[in-house]
RNA sequence: GGGCGACUAGCUCAGUUGGUUAGAGCGCUGCUUUCACACGGCAGAGGUCACAGGUUCGAAUCCCGUGUCGCCCACCA
């Protein structure tokens, strides 16, 4: 269409999923962990995969004849990138978005880092719920001599800083109460015993002592009284918190605000000490006393044993919980407290949220624009909201900004982007005013909790020794994967500078990506694009559909799931998976994608099943010879032949490309002649299938353009593949084959042919771009002379006339269509023998025969089947088939082997048929329907009610024609 | 617990704002191989649109509910 267009094309470094998959291969290899090698030589091996895999993932892509600009390949770790997170992060810190604090992580002891949210994945498990009894200390008359709290991690115990008990359970109860009955109220059947159960036990405790303990205990937590931890015998407070449900379990919950993220927030709420007693290997610390260098595992019963033999422990119930475990490494997740960098996101959320469109109708569709003078698309959409396809994805991203939780942006990892802040001890403001005076890219700010000051540079490092007499040591820790994928639209253009790039590609039009991580991502993008340059990132994110396997679980590497695209182009082209994609391509927010293996020796299909799929290598069940997969790795394995990958939906996108292909074989083993391409418009308008041609050609530019332009790739590969196949395969290209060989009619044919085909292809490249690209280099070799442009890539995309699209000519083709298959259901289902000529006559008004009889030569061609007659006198032929059709009926002569019951068997099947419409319509009319519905619905029913009679007469005739030739049947 | 989505032919899926007799590919059945393409051609069989209500002259389509499956978010002392 025109315009300059940027695809940058790029991988980010992956944090924790890269170094995790490095490791474990150091871990396997070598027998070495992380700490064995040190920071340097890890990270320096971290490169050379990532190199090893961005060759193959660039390779992908290109293979798959994706057009990006290549000279522009950029990794969110080189330096251009590198510069935009540093700037990002000082200006954020500048402004005072950026905080250090205290946070519960995600522990992974195994790995020993902390895992994101993401990565965290719950099993569920059989486990314990122990009850145990923590003493008051100095009970009074009539209070309680225990609390009992319950856990399903009794070793947490050892890190408890105090008892919960909400401060008024019988209000809270009564509450919950009025509730329950809320819902039981208005809840379906089924759940209401469910329900009343819960209720009947709330009214129970109601008036039970569990709730006059509570009562007291609540007013003992409001004299700031304690209970004895046991164990340890550290005496914790009691504190009334509404984190504590007094309609469950014992009503009192033990408070581990270090390792538990509920608890951690009661511990901020009442200012609690937080006692860490984890090491981050996962033993217990010094402050686990007696159980310091245990495993939690056998922390876990010891401190059991130990409280039964104080007789502390009430009782322990089985019970079902879902333990979260490590998605990377496979072990349990301990919640840890740890020093976290975290981005403040108020205003920052606020901005995203009011940048994109909440309306599903709020913003203008997109409309087709052609710019032969360079204008830029982006002045299309100028409000400055994104617009989110299919909408419905909307919900979900303002629903999380929404939250506004602020961003923890620190990982322990060694592997990212460190962060620029150092620490200093002991150092005073007036020391780093000098130190840094006339420097502008360096800010400090004071940390609140020791008083000592974080110097944040801007620029690539700053010396140990940049403040003299102190020593300045960095960060340990990386930021985020997301902090430097959040600045990928500006900062690839070169952000912060004032590139040429910048100023011309940005904001950037569409963002293509996947649902899962519009959050992570996409939302990101938004409020880091708006906050670094002032203005939206994209005006549109198109949210693709996510394949999924035959199971209809999501691809990974981990279940090895997965597709590399080589082994499906290896197999059926490029073209092939790009049509297949597309096609698949709807509203659907899931597309199940069944694979399987395709044994190279004897090509015998291997279902791919959970087993086989992670496999290196496969034993064909057939000829019991082994191939690989996509996984091998040893040189024996890689050796092998791969077992590619077949399925379905690519076979159909193979078919279809090589039905283009064999087109334009066709066309081209007919040019004879160098005809001139071109719009052979005048000359054609003689023939009915000329003027057909054109009208569906347009139509499908105009649909295929305005599907592409509103995001809905499938229906733009159906318009085509059906156009393509049936219209221009089976039809014109078919008719046209008389036309070639008549020496009078040729010469328009031929450009004919010419001009479809070559619009054709046009349509076609963006998807199908490499075979279109060898037509197109074929035509242009054929016609030398012609104004082939160098390459179809650069060729323009065709521009809709839509005074070439004529209703009423796709309409009469249709009548045209009708009848031919008419002919040939005949010739079909009588057996007619193929090379058999035979003869039918057509009624039909005189409208229909006037612009039927031209088309003899292709009932001729098309179905060996010679016209006798059109017209309204046309009578049955004595021995024929009847075929009754809207406002006509064809008539084939089979007299020399018709099967007379045969022929009025299938006559009375089509009454019987018809009668069933015409009773159905008849029903209609008899409602409200001639008063109600649009007149123009009303007049189209009332005349296929009157065809459909009409047509059920006459078969009736026929019927009777046939029944006099036989008068006993 | 909250949200989203799916359920249409044996299989995999289309079906835009409600409107003639619900479509495609694969598979199946019959015929077809010098004549662009057997990765092809022609024809055919095959569906109570998950279930139950409702709105409407009219529902695969809109509304309420049920069931099954999947995904996302939150939480589970």
């Amino acid at each position: 269409q025109g315009f300059e267009t940027l695809w940058v094309p790029g991988v980010d470094h992956a944090g924790i999923a890269t170094q995790a998959v490095v490791e474990r291969r150091l871990f396997e290899e070598e027998k070495l962990t992380r700490n064995d090698i040190g920071r340097e030589a890890l990270v320096e091996r971290i490169w050379k995969w990532k190199d090893q895999y961005q060759t193959r993932i660039i390779g992908q892509l290109k293979q798959m004849g994706c057009s990006c600009d290549w000279q522009r390949t950029r990794f969110t770790l080189d330096d251009v990138c590198a510069k935009a997170v540093r700037h990002f992060f000082f200006k954020l810190f500048k402004e005072g978005f950026i905080y250090r604090g205290k946070r519960l992580v995600n522990w992974d002891t195994h790995l020993q880092t902390a895992v994101s949210d993401d990565e965290v994945k719950h099993v569920t498990v059989d486990g314990s719920f122990w009850y145990i009894k923590y003493p008051v200390i100095d009970p009074q008359p009539g209070e309680p001599e225990y609390v009992v709290v319950a856990t399903t991690r009794p070793e947490t115990m050892l890190g408890d800083t105090a008892v919960a008990v909400h401060p008024d359970p019988e209000t809270q109860t009564d509450k919950v109460i009025a509730e329950l009955e809320a819902r039981l109220a208005g809840a379906p059947e089924k759940e209401k015993t469910e329900l009343q159960k819960e209720l009947d036990e709330l009214n129970e405790r109601k008036s039970s002592e569990i709730l006059s303990d509570l009562k007291v205990l609540a007013r003992m937590a409001a004299d700031n009284r304690s209970v004895m931890l046991p164990l340890l015998n550290r005496p914790i407070p009691l504190v009334a918190d509404e984190w504590a449900k007094p309609e469950k379990g014992t009503g009192c919950v033990k408070i581990t605000p270090a390792h538990d993220p509920n608890d951690y927030e009661v511990g901020l709420r009442r200012n609690l000490p937080m006692i860490n007693i984890l090491n981050k290997n996962g033993t217990l610390n010094e402050e686990a006393g007696p159980f310091a260098g245990l495993t939690t595992k056998k922390a876990r019963e010891a401190v059991v044993t130990a409280l039964d033999e104080l007789g502390l422990l009430v009782k322990v119930e089985d019970r079902v919980i879902e333990l979260a475990h490590s998605d990377r490494s496979k072990t349990p997740i301990e919640p840890f407290l740890n020093d976290q960098w975290f981005v403040k996101m108020e205003t920052l959320a606020q901005t995203a949220i009011e940048s994109v469109t909440g309306q599903a109708d709020g913003a203008p569709a997109p409309k087709s624009i052609t710019a032969p003078d360079g204008r830029l698309p982006k002045e299309r959409n100028s409000d400055d909201k994104a617009r989110i396809t299919p909408f419905r994805y909307t919900k979900s991203y303002l629903d999380w900004l929404g939250e506004k939780r602020d961003w923890p942006i620190g990982r322990q990892l060694w592997w990212g982007h460190r962060i620029p802040i150092w620490y200093c001890k002991g150092v005073s403001e007036a020391e780093l005013e000098k130190a840094f005076s006339g420097r502008d890219d360096v800010h400090w700010r004071k940390d609140p909790e020791t008083g000592d000051w974080w110097v944040c540079c801007e620029e690539d490092g700053l010396a140990a020794s940049a403040v003299p007499g102190r020593e300045l040591v960095q960060e340990e820790d990386v930021l985020d994967t997301w902090f430097s994928s959040a600045l990928w639209p500006h900062s690839t253009l070169g952000w912060p500078d004032d590139t040429p790039e910048l100023a011309y590609f940005y904001p950037t039009n569409t963002l293509i990506t996947s649902r899962d991580i519009i959050t992570l991502w996409v939302a990101r993008m938004v409020l880091a694009g708006k906050f670094n340059t002032g203005q939206k990132p994209f005006d549109d994110v198109y949210i693709h559909p996510k394949i999924l396997d035959k199971y209809g679980e999501t691809m990974s590497k981990s279940k090895g799931n997965g597709v590399d695209p080589l082994s499906v182009i290896g197999k059926f082209g490029a073209d092939a998976i790009r049509f297949a994609l597309a096609y698949l391509c709807t509203e659907s927010q899931d597309i199940r994608l069944a694979l399987d293996f395709e044994c190279p020796h004897c090509g015998a299909v291997v279902e791919q099943t959970k087993k086989n799929r992670v496999l290196h290598r496969i034993a064909c069940p057939k000829c019991k010879k082994d191939f690989r997969t996509q996984w091998a790795e040893s040189d024996e394995d890689k050796a092998l032949p791969e077992g590619l990958i077949a399925g379905e939906r690519f076979e159909v996108a193979r078919n279809f490309c090589n039905k283009i292909w064999n087109a334009a074989r066709f066309v081209l083993m007919n040019l004879s002649v160098s005809p001139k391409p071109g719009t052979p418009c005048s000359d054609a308008l003689g023939f009915l299938e000329d003027q057909w041609i054109f009208s569906r050609l347009e139509t499908v530019t105009r649909d295929v353009t305005e599907s592409l332009e509103s995001f809905r790739f499938a229906e733009a590969m159906r318009i085509l593949y059906d156009f393509a196949w049936d219209d221009f395969c089976s039809f014109y290209v078919e008719m046209l084959k008389s036309r070639l060989a008549d020496d009078q009619h040729k010469s328009l044919a031929m450009r004919m042919l010419l001009y479809v085909l070559d619009n054709l292809i046009r349509l076609l490249h963006p998807v199908i771009p490499f075979v279109t690209e060898e037509i197109w280099q074929r035509l242009k070799g054929a016609m030398p002379n012609a104004a082939y442009e160098e390459s179809i890539t650069i060729a323009p995309f065709p521009v809709v006339d839509e005074s070439l699209i004529k209703p009423e000519v796709e309409q009469q083709f249709k009548v045209f269509q009708e009848v031919l298959r008419a002919v040939r259901d005949v010739r079909a289902s009588r057996n007619v023998p193929p090379k058999t000529e035979i003869s039918f006559s057509v009624r039909c008004d005189k409208q229909t025969a006037e612009l039927l009889k031209p088309m003899e030569p292709y009932f001729l061609s098309m179905a060996k089947a010679k016209a006798t007659a059109w017209g309204e006198a046309v009578k049955a032929p004595a021995l024929s088939a009847a075929v009754p059709l809207t406002g006509m009926d064809v008539y084939v002569d089979i007299s020399e082997l018709i099967d007379v019951k045969a022929e009025m068997a299938k006559l009375e099947k089509e009454i019987v048929k018809l009668d069933g419409f015409i009773k159905g319509k008849e029903a209609k009319f008899d409602g409200g329907f001639a008063d109600k519905a649009p007149a123009a619905v009303v007049e189209k029913e009332r005349q296929s009610l009157v065809d459909l009679k009409e047509q059920r007469q006459s078969a009736l005739t026929s019927l009777e024609q046939l029944s006099n030739l036989h008068p006993g049947t």
